[in-house]
DNA sequence: CGTCAAATTGACGCCGGTCAAACCGGGTGG
DNA sequence: CCACCCGGTTTGACCGGCGTCAATTTGACG
């Protein structure tokens, strides 16, 4: 049985809402899973049986034309909730984009227990509420602004999302992504050659770091606020 | 006082979800609220007292870049609702772009009535993943699609959300935009010159009709369809 | 040190943006 | 009824940013 009271996301994700008994019910519907980076969870417009929380990695949430064009249209971190309530099948696809742990629930099942605790149903809304503003505002980023605009925009927001909280033990300015180059790409609607070349001009003007593959650091926040438009 | 009971979209908006008894109770705190076209109801960064059940005409959600440069990243018809539940400031702005009657409620005592009714609160819930999916799709058309994609896309999504009712009196094929060149640029991401020159272009393919500024008849549905990606 | 995927760099072309001019339709006033 | 006006739209000419294709370099790992 899934132990819920010690769970690394307890006090982050939607579980939050609930009492100690109604926990107990809960983690008796749901079960843990590891996934491999890669594992795909939900594919686009097949049914979707399953809601989940991350406990641990990042996943990535891509919508594709018809012709193999893909988008990332969302990245969910740990204590981030997946999946679809309410409806039966999944308006894009879900990937683990490194090895990630899960909370898994059968959708049903899950969306009955919503119904009979508010409070959960209220925590769910918020994130909903929350995750609609981050996906308007990123609608602005890939409608209206240049690659420059977009590598930096996605710098910040980044940084934000990803820097160790300040009392850690690393002094080292920086953080490392959960991304290659390809998907910042699918991030940004752009090309990986084009991501890469504004990446490569941020670092000549001193802008940013770039000490191995994975890693960013900022120099210049005040300039990359600037440039994000 | 409000009457509730009446209300022209009182089976499709959130309102639905209420006993007359609790209607009466909405309806007190809410206020019916005539706007012209182009008046701006919430300013996209600034304080947001205010929630919202649309009954008559079209609103727009924009996002702006601070050069002015706008992004539409979402379009409210009657019985939508508009405004942001349990959050202070809004991350886009709302302006009517038609004359629109609105339901207003002060966006906290909305907060305190959501919370003392979990099935309005659940329609809110039901509503706002709907949102979510819909921004998402909208996301990939952004970030992937060719222009002469987007005009596709945007038609086939106005024909699906505008077109009368299969037995309405005007057999007349086709729906009215309530937009002009401009916003529909502004959806799509694209100038309103590009916009101009795709709708072009599908009228001379035959693919369309263009018999007026605002009125689209679509003649071959599924070359739109192959088109759009 | 060898291997291989990922990332970078370069050369080139095209789609869609920019700027400017012409056109259209609907409302107003003579 | 018609001339005029004016915002919205269309059309044209031009150009630059970003995509495409291809070659090279990097760095992680055995």
């Amino acid at each position: 049985m899934t132990d819920c009271l010690s769970c690394i996301v307890r006090n982050r994700a939607i579980c939050a809402s609930l009492r100690p008994d109604e926990l107990l019910l809960l983690g008796r519907m749901g079960r843990r899973q590891r996934v491999s980076s890669g594992h795909t969870l939900l594919w686009e417009g097949e049914d979707a049986p399953v809601v989940a929380n991350v406990l641990e990695g990042v996943l990535k949430l891509v919508a594709a034309t018809a012709d193999g064009r893909e988008q990332i249209v969302g990245i969910v971190f740990p204590s981030d909730f997946i999946g679809r309530p309410f409806g039966k099948e999944s308006p894009y696809s879900v990937s683990a984009i490194s090895a990630a742990e899960l909370c898994i629930f059968h959708r049903d099942q899950f969306d009955e227990f919503a119904a009979d605790h508010p409070d959960l149903q209220q925590k769910l809304l918020r994130r909903t509420l929350g995750e609609l503003d981050r996906a308007r505002r990123w609608m602005l980023l890939l409608g209206r602004k240049s690659a420059s605009e977009k590598v930096a925009s996605f710098l910040l927001e980044m940084a934000d999302r990803l820097s160790p909280p300040p009392g850690a033990a690393d002094t080292a300015r920086g953080f490392e992504l959960p991304f290659g180059r390809q998907q910042i790409a699918d991030i940004l609607g752009l090309t990986i050659e084009t991501t890469s070349r504004q990446l490569t001009k941020m670092r000549a003007d001193g802008l940013i770091d770039l000490p191995s593959r994975r890693k960013i650091v900022i120099n210049d926040l005040a300039a990359l606020n600037e440039m994000a438009g």
